[in-house]
DNA sequence: ACGACTTGTCAACAACTGTTTACAAAAATT
DNA sequence: AATTTTTGTAAACAGTTGTTGACAAGTCGT
């Protein structure tokens, strides 16, 4: 068991930890409902280190979810499976307190200077990233519902929270969009 | 011309004033980021006066936001041209400052205690009334699937504001949405 | 025109915000 | 072992937040 106090310092892994705090909790209440303090608290830190490293909390923000922002990993794998692994991600097993950088965008999105850096970051990691992955006639067009469909579902179950009650009705909802959206993959 | 100073008294109209800055700076900036005093300098009046007449900002935001979030107008018309007309909404002559409920709720979603208020409400008003007005089979999977998407749809073209550059493009992904929907209306 | 009630104004409150400054402790370098 | 550099701490800053209480001014019934 590790001490409580005086534990070895080292740089790198303490802006670790508050990149970690910080984008649990930007995903949890968005840029202006977290606070410096209670980020530097969870991260097991001084506040003042937040500017000593990442110079201020935008750049904290930058740093934190900005990065996040990109489904490389599940256009990588197989494109014909892709509308069940993106209901499976949203209706089975949903891990709730889990960071999610779209989360951080739509509970950020009051704050107008953090919408502009997310703004060409979702154009290029998402929507950019999945029309060069489908074949056939309008797949920027495609690619774009897409987007808008699973950004949908994000803020009504993950946001909101607002989801069937009943076990059959989620099933039916979640093999619902998988189909939907493996239609908009295959064109 | 009125003139600036000693205006008529009526508690009435001051308190429809308040609710209708606030709906626009709720969706504007979000339940945290709309300060009471930015607030009540929209509405011409004193920021003591929205304790006093909505008791305090959250009953404020009750007043205000949560009794606009509603479809009845758009499902009250023909069920046939849905999806054109939420398409239509969202494309054709987009009201930038327009007071938008959802824009409103998705902005607030940090605020634990106002999404709560604003779930209830969003699953009567527009997942159930939507059900009721669809025919066929797994109505209200349907609805929820469209309820996901024009959610979706308002993140991406209103919150966030990624959308086709180009006039085509635009057009081209209306069209695609409004065929979308419909289809999930016409099971 | 008087009094009672309503409506609006002002100033202050305590709590919280992001950030900075001065300083202490640990580590690295000499 | 002494010194310089890095890393962490504590306190204070100036500003903003929602809310309140005391008071002035307008409105209405008599």
């Amino acid at each position: 068991m590790e001490s409580v106090k005086s534990k070895r310092r080292d740089s790198e892994a303490t802006a670790a930890a508050i990149v970690t705090a910080a984008a649990q909790l930007f995903s949890q209440r968005g840029y202006d409902g977290a606070s410096t303090r209670e980020i530097a608290e969870r991260a097991g830190v001084n506040v003042a280190l937040i500017s000593r490293y990442f110079g201020s909390k935008e750049g904290l923000f930058e740093a934190s979810v900005l990065p996040m922002l990109s489904i490389k990993t599940l256009l990588s794998q197989d494109m014909a499976t892709f509308g069940a692994r993106i209901a499976g991600y949203y209706f089975d097993g949903l891990p709730e307190k889990a960071a999610d950088p779209i989360l951080a965008v739509i509970r950020s999105s009051g704050n107008e200077a953090v919408t502009a850096k997310a703004r060409d970051r979702l154009r290029q990691q998402f929507i950019d990233a999945i029309a060069e992955k489908l074949r056939g006639p309008e797949a920027k067009t495609r690619a774009a519902m897409i987007i808008m469909t699973v950004s949908g579902v994000d803020l009504m179950v993950r946001v909101l929270r607002v989801v069937p009650e009943h076990e059959d009705e989620r099933a039916a909802l979640r093999d619902r969009l998988a189909r939907d959206i493996q239609a908009l993959v295959d064109g």
